[in-house]
DNA sequence: CCTGACGTTGACTGACCAGTCAATCGCCAG
DNA sequence: CTGGCGATTGACTGGTCAGTCAACGTCAGG
């Protein structure tokens, strides 16, 4: 059973590595920090980062993939369920909030030092990040064909402006230019899709 | 005469250097491109840029806020006309869309290195860019005064929907994940604010 | 108890680069 | 022609870190 065990305590292992570099890059930022304040963080000696992770990089790719996957999966159920286009649109706007809801700091690295940093590793990940373009802009694509979209907006450029939304107000959580109470949270949800399905202009009378 | 015509000269050199600066930092990134790399695209010594900048990081801060600034003033003139605020939408998202067109490197560098990048300059200045946040707020905050946008969506959160929306335009452009052909370019117009204001759903008949 | 494989350590190296500075240049006024 | 001042040059320095590696610890299986 040794091996089993092993394996086991090593998984742990990275996990405290990839939990601890989690707040560090949360704290100081990928570019500023030094691999030494990931192993101090995970009370770790340094050269053990390079035990289990090729590269500084390779610590940032692994958070990063690990948590867009889950959420790719996550468009990829929503999309599959059988409910109007504007629902699918509110779990999945609803995923993203609880995920920042859930872990604000891995939510902030992802888009701060991926996401957003289209330069550094935006580029390395352009195709990931991608596909839930893709995804979003095919739900509206149907959504337009079955007549509960207009049609008159391409479905790529409504995928951008939805996911557009979204990322802008957690970027003005993490940098607190938005409020972020419970209550606020919760209500950014339905102002998100709220806004970018209904618009702002004054409904004509219903 | 001499101290106008070397006022005149120096401004120019650092303009050169300005210039060449947004083509490198464009092509290679703020973090990854060398002093040197500026130097020699500008055609001029290493240690002039030194000579008319006090760091690498002025040189930058000193692209975007001779850009930003001009922005802001453009979105207070166009705040300040009597149109109804639809229009004054229309008139913002214009003119981010022609400064990209008229300088697509420049964008690049704004958003992608400051704007985007929340964690090193868009911490510095945060200040000025929600400025514009708040300026585009108040466009809509007076909207839904007059009835001319629903009152149910704040108008923080409208304007960071909108301003997004934007932004992830031009990083669609900026990394070629969206098609930018003239006609795209003068299209996204009209599409940004109409799926603002006019939202996707499909209007119940006029 | 021994052995060897693997986890763990942290001092060290090599590369890189921002910013400095002493030396030179070029232009103007007197 | 000359003195002087600001523009210009680029070699050099100091500091920083990512990544390496040789040594040490631990533990399971023989």
């Amino acid at each position: 059973m040794a091996t089993a065990r092993n394996a086991a305590a090593a998984a742990e292992k990275r996990r405290v590595i990839l939990d601890a570099a989690v707040r560090v890059f949360a704290r100081q930022g990928f570019h500023t920090c030094r691999v030494s304040d990931i192993a101090d963080e995970a009370g770790v000696a340094y050269g053990l980062v390079y035990h289990y992770f090729r590269s500084k990089d390779e610590v940032l790719d692994t958070l990063f993939l690990e948590r867009w996957n889950v959420m790719l999966e996550a468009i990829r159920e929503v999309d599959g369920q059988d409910i109007p286009a504007r629902r699918k649109l509110e779990a999945i706007a609803a995923f993203i909030v609880e995920s920042y809801r859930h872990d604000p700091d891995l939510m902030k690295v992802i888009i701060v030092e991926v996401t957003r940093a289209a330069n550094s590793f935006g580029q390395t990940h352009l195709g990931k990040i991608s596909e839930a373009y893709n995804l979003i802009a095919s739900v509206v694509e149907r959504a337009q064909a079955a007549g509960e979209f207009r049609a008159d907006i391409s479905p790529q450029f409504a995928a951008m402006a939805f996911y557009g939304a979204i990322e802008q107000v957690l970027t003005g959580w993490i940098f607190d230019t938005l409020p972020q109470g419970e209550r606020d949270i919760d209500e950014a949800k339905r102002l998100i899709v709220e806004t970018i399905c209904g618009g702002l202009d004054r409904p004509v009378e219903r």
